[in-house]
DNA sequence: GTTTAGCATAACATAGCGTTAACCCATTCG
DNA sequence: CGAATGGGTTAACGCTATGTTATGCTAAAC
């Protein structure tokens, strides 16, 4: 477990020391936050590999956290698992709605959770394994893409961009699509994402990603 | 959820057809086996997209069966989810040993259960939903077309042409109908649509799409 | 043989994309 | 602190694939 960044959310000092400890114990690099407010500022600067997220929390709900971290491709390889006091099928099923992985009802057992963590990461390692396509493997802990045996770091936004296209090597996107996942909903110009698929190709060849006129763009997986 | 393959296995009947009857009624396709060795054989036979399995079974525990079936490379992108009455610690970390993606506790909250199996589904593999005619595929997600296994990448509104006549293969569609669906209300010449047939059959053959004069054209079926 | 619909080719128009360079904004650095 | 850097965005402009039309030709229908 060395390496992996974990996010804890979850008002109550008590068990947010607790769990810090035993995960600490593996190894991994553990934050904390109490407030649905931290927990998205600290996600999305830290990246972490796994978020442990709290339901009830002061201000925001833990599923509309979750919901909004769901929506940056920055965290797509993140693993969101709920924690809950309440053992109620509503909550639970609103949970996986709104994109978690996992849900968990306190009381917590450490050695469950550390199993179910550890079950998850290794699938989606395995993931990434497979998810080299064309020579191209794509490390979104470095924000790095390795080509060729050869790693490129990248910037922020062709980073996401690239993900977003090889999620689905060979399907087109559309340009409202790639707007809306990519860049959420800012007002950008089309313009916009030609410069970064530009910059893409000149990085990573020309063929790399195929445009589709009066469609979008398609990251080639061959 | 339509189109995906289930394999259910339990010893149990009554459980067997609950289940069954929740999943057709949410359009899978599920099967079921009551032994782990009948288990084993459909799931190679069927390679499902997911597979519920008892842990508790008459021959070959659930567990080894999982990690049989973990071992085989087909059913790489299947995911294994396990049901068991025991709640305890011992057979749930097993369970994630084995290779398993979840781990269900009975008794089992159908809607849970379908909800956790969507978003597993939803973070795996892309389906496709193309229509395969005369050995040539259509893929609307690639706004491409396969015949006999290559490839060709094609512009937009041929594309929507060949699409259409493909939706009903064989039909003779008249060149109204083909204006105003494939056009919408545009003002475009006859010649247009000539232009644009005469390209699909540099592409694919001149066979594939017959001229009936008069009338209209139409996409061979053979 | 005459008529007509459709074909082929080339010419044309333009939406949509590519490219460049400049700008703004953060962050880092001297 | 101002300067320097790097990323993200935009505007301007050129370019080309794509879509459309024009025109003369061919083949089918009667």
């Amino acid at each position: 477990m060395q390496e992996y960044r974990l996010l804890l959310v979850d008002d109550e000092k008590d068990i947010l020391k607790l769990l810090q400890y035993n995960f600490e114990l593996e190894g991994m690099n553990v934050h904390t936050a109490q407030t649905g407010k931290d927990a998205i500022d600290l996600a999305l600067s830290l990246i972490p590999n796994v978020i442990l997220l709290d339901v009830m929390l002061p201000d925001i709900d833990g599923i509309e956290v979750c919901e909004i971290l769901r929506k940056n491709p920055v965290l797509n390889n993140t693993i969101i698992i709920f924690l809950s006091a309440r053992g109620e099928d509503y909550s639970q099923v609103a949970g996986y709605r709104a994109g978690a992985d996992d849900y968990i009802v306190k009381p917590i057992r450490i050695k469950v959770l550390l199993h179910k963590i550890k079950a998850l990461l290794d699938r989606n390692r395995d993931y990434n394994d497979f998810e080299s396509i064309n020579n191209m493997q794509i490390d979104s802990d470095r924000f790095s893409i390795m080509k060729d045996g050869k790693e490129s770091i990248i910037p922020k936004k062709e980073f996401e961009l690239l993900s977003y296209l090889m999620s689905s090597p060979d399907k087109v996107f559309r340009r409202e699509e790639i707007l809306s996942e990519v860049w959420g909903d800012a007002f950008i110009g089309d313009r916009t994402i030609d410069v970064h698929v530009r910059k893409l190709r000149e990085k990573f060849g020309r063929e790399i990603i195929r445009t589709v006129k009066g469609v979008g763009y398609r990251f080639m997986g061959n």
